[in-house]
DNA sequence: GGCAAATCGTTGCATCCGCAATCAACTATA
DNA sequence: TATAGTTGATTGCGGATGCAACGATTTGCC
């Protein structure tokens, strides 16, 4: 199962000539696929303006989405499997909770990323399992309050100690003091900048 | 729009006593939610073996969820907006060229973290696109081979440098060399660590 | 060789999400 | 105060994904 090149072709000018391939009506089909990838030479700079990444670039960038991937993949079965509950609504309890145990329809989907819809589902499918309650705004009639249920909260305190278990066995505990450190400061700076793009808020 | 507590709750203890809720058949109604957020002292260190976080970590884990998100979302529509292809068929375009050109359908799942039936109905789309084809596979006649048209590889080309500009700017370029170092090194042994975990190949 | 078990890709089904449209309520301006 | 424009939350709809089940094929074992 070696992979020469760590995929993602974005460093080092990836095999040289071009690959072969087929026509989209008609495959020819006589490709040698492997063997005759070029070797890629580490560390080369980008070359013009046009963007290669260097080696070091392209693991922190892969790296990046892949722990994403593989990461939320099994913490969410682990809380799934542990307490019934899916990560998303694990990360509204806490939200709520954080908050003091009620949060605007708007605020929350803000605080989760997620659409104004996304929010409103998720908050009907936890009032179904008992963990929130809406309720009116008193000072804006348009408003509604998701509001954290005793019930919900027993989930989150229930819940939290696994999580963060595993959060720091597969992820904090691979990391040292300084890339700690690193790696907070460096997301808050990608965070800064989206919302200097965006206009939205995220830190 | 200020947030004393950056959210997540995860440590130095949120808020003190408990917060009041209403129960789940009637909301009481008479919280005032705000202002009594206790301020939080940064830097406690986990208390027993229950795990709360330092704000270090916190702002690691929380910095790397929402970034995921927010930068992955902005990405996807930049893609979209410049080339009409989605984020993942352009991981999928990356793959198959890294590849050289071709990939059993079997191995595109595992590369790019889907399921298998996620990876038959990416495939379906990019081949009514044209950007793929599907061969049969001579040495194991169950299997299919995703193939790469040449339209596909044209697609790849004329996306990757606008694509890549986008990841620079937004994620590489608020990062100094340390850190993505540490960035990267760090990744692969989250990666490292949930192979052994899991089984999978991640890296 | 022959049969059981495993593997590959696909499909039905359910879930989840975002966009656009909608209705209700608030705000600003005349 | 009246009216237009804005904002908040919800809903219909289509798209994308994973799980379980299925048929086809290969592999392992006797």
């Amino acid at each position: 199962m070696q992979r020469f090149a760590p995929d993602y072709g974005w460093f080092g000018g990836g095999f040289g000539p071009a690959p072969m391939h087929s026509a989209p009506t008609t495959g020819a089909g006589s490709m040698t696929p492997g063997p005759t990838a070029a070797p890629v030479s580490p560390e080369r700079l980008p070359d013009g303006a046009e963007g290669q990444l260097t080696s070091d670039e392209y693991n922190a960038w892969r790296g990046f989405l892949r722990s994403h991937q593989a990461l939320c993949r099994v913490l969410d079965e682990e809380l799934q499997r542990d307490t019934g509950v899916p990560f998303v609504h694990y990360d509204v309890l806490v939200q709520l909770s954080n908050a003091g145990g009620r949060l605007r329809m708007r605020d929350l989907a803000g605080r989760l990323l997620v659409s104004r819809s996304g929010a409103t589902r998720l908050i009907d499918r936890m009032e179904r399992d008992g963990h929130v309650i809406r309720e009116r705004c008193s000072q804006d009639g348009r408003g509604q309050y998701a509001v954290l249920t005793s019930e919900g909260l027993k989930v989150l305190d229930r819940s939290r100690p696994s999580h963060l278990r595993g959060v720091r066995q597969r992820f904090l505990s691979q990391i040292d003091d300084d890339q700690l450190l690193a790696i907070g400061a460096a997301f808050t700076r990608v965070l800064r900048e989206l919302e200097r793009e965006t206009g939205e808020s995220l830190l």
